[in-house]
RNA sequence: GUGGGCGUAGCUCAGUUGGUUAGAGCGCCAGGUUGUGGUCCUGGAGGUCGCGGGUUCGAUCCCCGUCGCUCACCCCA
């Protein structure tokens, strides 16, 4: 659009959220940092920028989002920033730079920023909440992280998701494992499609994930990452699975499940839901031992974390239970003449001081101020004339019964409770 | 980066095998009701038919380009 005079839009791939969406977005938000409390995190806030080699080093430089789908830009001072493509790299550099006392667990929400071609569920600026535990390689640690995931999912009321859990193993036995895979696609190359012909000898693992449905059966017979686990890995993968069963937590293994971030090592796991599209993930996490040491850290620091895609989640909660974090109005004030004007203003403050969602509308017809009330969803209307403003009583309504009453101000308290 | 589909009112969409004033539903505003909403009735506002170019006597419709949206691949939240 170069035309002068066409309005501006929102760039590719981002979106502005008002309305429904936005109250969904802060119930989320709410509920995500209640839970996170409740499991011992604490917030952390890092930059939306940062050092690109934060990104290069920490997810991998031949991984797609470091080599194609960055905004990398130069500041004035020459400096080569990125725009962080995701959440957990910036967060091991805090702590790297901080040394919390560990084990360091924390939460946070950002905007992630990837330059990708848009589709469902999938933009240029994202949004994720997400948490991090650094300084334990514990598997009651991973399960813990995985409960609070877990716990979030079953109190925001999302229904049929699915917590898909693997092994990734450890820098030796997952080299030795693809080096295994490896040697099967090289010996079966010509029974691959022409996308996994460019893509096996790159990265084996990713030939694991292929979608295409002619290539399943022959995926299937490829060995699994779970029968070449070390004894240390293995014992791990058992200890997360028992716990995870200890605590009722359902989950399905899924031993071909590969995750796209090269940092990911041991369990890695991830929640799907159907009504995505093909962009069926809204969350995805895993153990990345071995990230610190890649981003500077002089002593060791195993950690693990996830992130949730917040759009994604808003977008399957727009489909499945769109109220659920619909703001109400606990009382519209609806005054008429110059005196009840002015006493709103004087009511409203009070009523909000003790805790009430207050809207009020301008001196107008009655009727049109009670349409308004219900727009707004108003649990009451208290109507204000300047006969109720003069006698101290007002008519109270039940917007949903339509019944009224008349009431003092001092009994205002004992008929309705803030929502 | 590649491929498919689509751009008509605030929203969801009709429509014209190219013809003069472009429609509906919802929403919005006003009235029917002098102080009573959610139903109903009546009326009204609101559109350079994404943008640019071409073909034509004439284009919202056909052609080309462009911008945008959308879905999928790739990749991932």
């Amino acid at each position: 659009m170069s035309d002068a005079v066409t309005p501006f839009q929102a760039p590719i791939g981002t979106h502005d959220v008002l309305g429904a969406p936005s109250a969904e977005w802060e119930g989320l938000i709410a509920t995500f940092a209640q839970y996170a409390y409740r499991f011992g995190f604490e917030l952390v806030i890092t930059p939306m920028f940062e050092d690109v080699g934060v990104f290069n080093r920490g997810i991998g430089e031949q991984s797609e989002m470091a080599t194609k789908e960055m905004y990398v830009f130069t500041d004035r001072g020459n400096r080569t920033h990125a725009l962080r493509p995701e959440g957990t790299a910036p967060v091991v550099r805090a702590f790297i730079q901080h040394s919390p006392t560990t084990p360091w667990k924390a939460w946070y929400f950002t905007p992630a920023f990837r330059y990708e071609r848009p589709q469902k569920g999938r933009y240029r600026q994202h949004h994720q909440f997400g948490v991090e535990v650094l300084g334990t390689d514990d598997p009651a640690v991973d399960v813990e992280v995985i409960a609070l995931a877990h716990r979030f999912y079953e109190a925001i009321g999302l229904t049929r998701f699915r917590l898909l859990i693997n092994s990734m193993g450890d820098a030796l036995c997952r080299a030795a494992y693809v080096e295994l895979l490896r040697a099967h696609l090289a010996a079966n190359v010509e029974r691959l499609t022409d996308e996994h012909k460019n893509t096996w000898s790159r990265n084996p693992l990713r030939v694991l994930d292929c979608k295409v449905p002619d290539d399943q059966p022959y995926i299937d017979k490829l060995p699994s990452i779970l029968d070449h686990l070390d004894d240390a890995c293995r014992e791990h993968f058992a200890s997360v699975r028992s716990h995870l069963d200890a605590r009722g937590i359902a989950y399905e293994v899924r031993p071909r499940m590969v995750r796209g971030l090269d940092y990911y090592m041991r369990t890695t796991f991830e929640i799907t839901h159907g009504g995505l599209g093909a962009q069926n993930s809204v969350l995805g996490g895993g153990r990345y031992d071995g990230l610190a040491e890649a981003i500077g850290s002089k002593v060791p620091a195993p950690g693990i974390g996830f992130s949730i895609g917040e759009d994604r989640l808003v977008m399957i909660l727009e489909e499945s239970n769109p109220d659920r974090f619909k703001p109400a109005v606990d009382v519209f004030l609806a005054p008429m003449g110059q005196a009840a004007e002015e006493h709103a203003g004087e009511l409203a403050a009070e009523l909000r001081s003790q805790g009430f969602s207050v809207e009020r509308s301008a001196d107008r017809k009655l009727k049109r101020a009670l349409e308004v009330a219900n727009k707004t969803g108003a649990r009451y209307t208290l109507i204000l004339g300047d006969d109720e403003v003069s006698t101290g009583t007002y008519s109270l309504k039940d917007m949903a019964s339509g019944e009224q009453v008349k009431l003092k101000r001092s009994e205002l308290g004992a008929r309705i409770k803030p929502n």
